[in-house]
DNA sequence: GCCAACGTTGGC
DNA sequence: GCCAACGTTGGC
């Protein structure tokens, strides 16, 4: 059973081009515990990823990935000199975790945020909920389905 | 355990 | 740059 994700990045922070010039990442520097429950917890390999772009105009999706490893410990909670660094976090407890992606497909057209908001098929879509933050949250496969239509591409 | 103050996210 | 929504912190 795949499951469907969608995971947020500042385009000046992680774009999606430098996943694609990557290849694959380490998803690093969550702090929020339900967005890092989900990669603890419920991410595995082989899931789909939808990559959003957030805090740009307009913001969009402008990709898809697939989970390559399940989560673990982020490191940079434990390095001083990261600027995710957390006091709190030792080998012992971590605290902090995450998950690695691999690129596999860029959207033919970028899917924006007002296009989905307009999309009845995508009602429901937590990306689209009022007020909600989440940098890492669920997708259904209808929604995911849309979008990758949206997008000209599967 | 409550809740006010504060910090962050992220669309607009 | 603004600000609404939300999460976290910490005093009590």
């Amino acid at each position: 059973m795949v499951a469907y994700w969608l995971m947020k990045s500042e385009p000046h922070v992680y774009p999606w081009e430098q996943l694609v010039e990557d290849g694959q990442t380490h998803w690093d520097g969550v702090r929020n515990y339900q967005a890092r429950n989900t990669m603890r917890d419920d991410m595995k390999i082989g899931d789909i990823v939808l990559f959003y772009h957030s805090n740009c105009k307009p913001p969009h999706v402008a990709g898809i990935a697939r989970v390559s490893k399940e989560g673990y410990p982020d490191h940079t909670a434990q390095d001083p000199d990261s600027k995710y660094f957390d006091e709190k976090a030792s080998p012992e407890n971590p605290r902090w975790m995450m998950v690695d992606i691999e690129a596999i497909q860029a959207m033919n057209e970028i899917v924006t945020l007002p296009e989905m908001k307009e999309n009845p098929v995508l009602e429901g879509m937590p990306l689209l909920a009022r007020g909600q933050r989440l940098s890492v949250q669920p997708v259904s496969e209808t929604h995911f389905n849309e979008v990758c239509k949206m997008g000209g591409i599967q």
